[in-house]
DNA sequence: CCTTTTATACTCGAAGTGAGTATATCCGGC
DNA sequence: GCCGGATATACTCACTTCGAGTATAAAAGG
């Protein structure tokens, strides 16, 4: 059994909230996100990314999860015999610890993905955008039906609601009707800023994968500094899902989980009535995973 | 910017039910799973895992979907220079091109996790098992409160619910207590049927990501037969998820979200009244996801 | 024909969820 | 000092979902 030789390249999308904006870390002025080799002195390719952004960045890295690994022919190393294997990870890092908005190397994610922030309501970029998929559809004769299917689901149409989780498949969607530069759209035509090779659709799969984990284990508080009030906590989850929140729901599910405790100080930076002040109950909760069984168990 | 070379290998996790037991295909009698190089002429590495299968077994494989990409210092190959990077994948193989239970090649998931299956009530075993975690966090002085929950939520003591896509984590807390051979503990002291390096890790990982998936996508219909009764499916997800269902409460699931629809036959088969038989209704639903929003909207 | 076995259908109460409304406490201006 | 604006916090209500139990239907076999 012979095994295949290949380059392998570690890629990092780094996010952090600052200002109630979700930002990416990248590097050329925002054109790509940060990669390096795969040093084989690391114990692990976890441990690797670590040291590694500890190095490049200075920022202490929180959260570490390994997204996805992509080795399609197209990224084949140019000088070198082989491919290049890119092994792709996200992590969080805090607001404290993260620089301001205007500091160069963050962007916000929504530069990228203009479509993907509605709370402002539904941006308007999105009728442009949904008529050329119309225009893409109809251009199909065998499976048009499917192609609609697929785009009225991901896009929130014809009576189906807007899924926040959808933003890969949007991206897919766009990709292969050719409304991005990457996939050779003149930039006059296309939709928002693209990136270096498919480090666009990466930083995709990462706003993708956190949009859906918030939802069922506690990695938001990954984002926030030590202690924080509901209303930046509820602004956070805003600023990655994109999506505004029921306020009075938003704190009834947050106080049913026990995720959080109060500091017993308040701040009244906020203008009004001075909110209380909590912070993220780590040590009884480093387990914790909401049970969320769709399963209709049966207790025998 | 220098790349790191590496061996890079593809190593599956190929799932069927047959005769309502849940299997997996190995190689070397049962004792590692099925891997082989990243050959250079494929296109990506789905592509490359499809065709290799589909030489290796002859089974056509339906669904297929990356798992983990693992590079840990003691994964080296012995006679190279440089490391392996294996890239593990999650494959899902229909009950009718399976084979059938007697066939080589296919073990039953339980053999190796025999206290994952819970259709017959809480395992035995489990009892030992517990019994020695228990000394291994008494063992622990510092940390030992941390030790302590995490392994009542992975085994659902001390009040905690029995948590079916814990099963990874159970197998990483018995590897850190030293209570599988691959950890060094000697066979007689040791639970379940062990694997080749680090395979059954894997297929830990494998098990308990089909078993949070068929909670909000319909994968389950990849393992079934074109046509099926309700109980066959029902008992289909019990195999996997090693959980006995409540069976009016299934059938009311299945029929709201419509996922399939009578093929207008019955089978009397089954030995009582015969049942209906039903199909998956692959054209409509092949972008469905359960929204499963757990975040509390608002509608403005 | 009656029992056993499996399939299918209906009901009920508890819990969860979306949505709206009410009260509390600060600030700043008059 | 009082009042309106702004923000924080608390409560209520209807509707849906979900776990659990019960009832009826249709076959096979003695």
């Amino acid at each position: 059994m012979t095994i295949g030789l290949a380059h392998a390249e570690l890629i990092a999308v780094l996010s952090a909230v600052t200002g109630d904006e979700p930002r990416v870390m990248t590097v050329r002025s925002g054109d790509a996100l940060p990669s390096g080799p795969f040093e084989l002195g690391h114990r692990s390719l976890q441990a690797g990314l670590r040291e590694w952004v500890g190095d490049q960045t200075g920022h202490p890295l929180g959260y570490l999860e390994q997204l996805y690994t992509f080795a399609d022919r197209d990224r084949t190393h140019e000088d070198a015999e082989g491919r290049t294997i890119s092994i792709s990870y996200l992590g969080l890092v805090r607001e404290q610890a993260a620089p301001g908005a205007g500091k160069p190397g963050w962007h916000g994610w929504y530069e990228y993905f203009p479509w993907e922030d509605h709370r402002g309501g539904r941006p308007e970029i999105l009728a442009a955008i949904t008529r050329r998929l119309q225009d893409w559809v109809a251009s199909e004769t065998a499976r048009r039906e499917h192609r609609q299917r697929r785009v009225d689901f991901a896009f929130g149409l014809d009576g189906a609601a807007w899924n926040e989780d959808l933003g890969l498949q949007r991206y897919e969607l766009m990709y292969e009707a050719g409304l991005v530069t990457e996939a050779g759209c003149p930039p006059a035509k296309s939709f928002g800023r693209s990136m270096f090779a498919d480090h666009r659709r990466i930083l995709a799969t990462g706003i993708a994968r956190l949009r859906a984990k918030i939802k069922y284990r506690p990695v938001v508080f990954e984002l926030m500094p030590e202690s924080f009030t509901l209303s930046q906590l509820q602004r956070t989850v805003e600023a990655l899902a994109g999506l505004t929140l029921h306020k009075p729901n938003f704190r009834r599910l947050i106080d049913q989980q026990e995720l959080i405790e109060e500091t017993g100080e308040a701040t009244s930076e906020t203008g009004g009535r001075p909110a209380k002040l909590f912070r993220y109950r780590h040590a009884v909760l480093e387990e914790r995973a909401l049970s969320g069984s769709k399963l209709p168990l049966s207790r025998n």
